[in-house]
DNA sequence: AAACATAATGATAATGATTATCATTAATAA
DNA sequence: TTATTAATGATAATCATTATCATTATGTTT
C-alpha cells in the first residue's frame, strides 16, 4: 500500500513491519496533527494487540526516516503529521483556549523568501547550519471566540 | 526590586511574596530560556527551603501576567523567558544536537510586515484571532556542526 | 524451504515533567 | 491585631515518554 522510497536500500531503513505500515497509513487516512493517544487508538481498530511502546517506537522511526513531522504546540504530547512532499509548504494555527491546531499555507513565497535571507544570514553570522524552521500562531479559534 | 506594573491594583494580580520576586529576579539576573529545574537550581542558593511545586505555580502565574514567555523546543521540559517591552523582538535557533537555545533579531522589521499581513489574512480567512507567534530555526550549532 | 540472526514487539517498570492535595505559613485587608 | 485567604512545601498523583527484557516476526543465508 505504502513503501518507503527514497531510493535507499529496503534493509538499511528497518524491517517493514505490519505495524509500522499500519501506524503510517494512519496518517495517510487521517489527515494531520495526531498524537501518540490518537495514533494507538486508531490502529488498535485493526491491530488489538499493539502496545503504546510500539507507536512510541514507530513515531520515532518514521521521523528519523523522514515520513513525520513532530510538533510541540502549547499543551499536551507532541502532535505528529505525515510529512508529505506533495503537500503544500504549511504552518499551524494553534487555539490557545481549546487546543485545536489548523493548517495554513498563505504567503508562502513571501514567507520562503525571508526564510532563505534568513537562514543565509543567520548561517554567516553564527555559523548555525538551519534544517528547518517552523512558524506557529497562537491565539483563539473560531469557535472560542464566540463561547 | 521590580514590582508589577501595568496599571492594575496591586491586590488584583496576587500577593507579591519573597520567592516570587525571588524567581523573577532569576530572569532578571540570567539571561534566558529557562527550565523550571534551572530555575529551582538558582533560588534554592537564596531560599534553600524553596520547593518544585512553587516554582512551576510561579511560572505560571508569571506567565499569566505576562512577565515571562513559555516556549516548547525541541526536547526536555517547557523554556522560559523575561517578556521585556524593552528587549528587541526576537526568536530562536534551537540546536537538535546539544539542545542549546540562542537568540537571533535579524530581518525583524521585514518579519514584522509579513506578520502583521498574515496576521490579517487569517483573521478573516478563518476567523482566527491571533495574539503571538513564534518563529523556530531549527538546526546545528557551531560546536555541533565541528565536533 | 528450513535454519539463522537480529530487529521489532508487548508488557510493564522506570523516568521525567508537571499538576493536585492538603495542612501550615505569610501577605494583605479590616 | 486580628481576620481572611492566597501562597507555600512536602509529597502524592498524573501525564508523556523511554528503558528493559523475554518473546515473536522479519529478512537473510544456507
Amino acid at each position: 500500500m505504502y513503501k518507503i522510497r527514497r531510493g535507499r536500500p529496503y534493509r538499511a531503513i528497518g524491517r517493514w513491519t505490519v505495524k509500522r505500515q499500519a501506524i503510517l497509513d494512519t496518517f495517510i487516512k487521517s489527515t494531520g496533527h495526531l498524537t501518540a493517544e490518537d495514533v494507538y487508538m486508531r490502529v488498535r481498530k485493526m491491530h488489538s494487540a499493539i502496545g503504546m511502546a510500539t507507536v512510541y517506537r514507530n513515531l520515532e522511526f518514521l521521523r528519523q526516516q523522514k515520513l513525520l513531522n513532530r510538533y510541540r504546540f502549547g499543551e499536551g504530547g507532541a502532535r505528529y503529521e505525515l510529512n508529505d512532499d506533495e503537500r503544500d509548504h504549511h504552518h499551524h494555527l494553534i487555539c490557545t483556549k481549546c487546543g485545536k491546531v489548523r493548517d495554513y499555507s498563505e504567503f508562502v513565497e513571501r514567507e520562503l523568501e525571508l526564510m532563505k535571507d534568513l537562514e543565509k544570514e543567520l548561517a554567516e553570522k553564527y555559523n548555525f547550519e538551519i534544517s528547518s524552521h517552523q512558524l506557529h500562531f497562537y491565539g483563539l479559534c473560531d469557535k472560542c471566540r464566540k463561547g
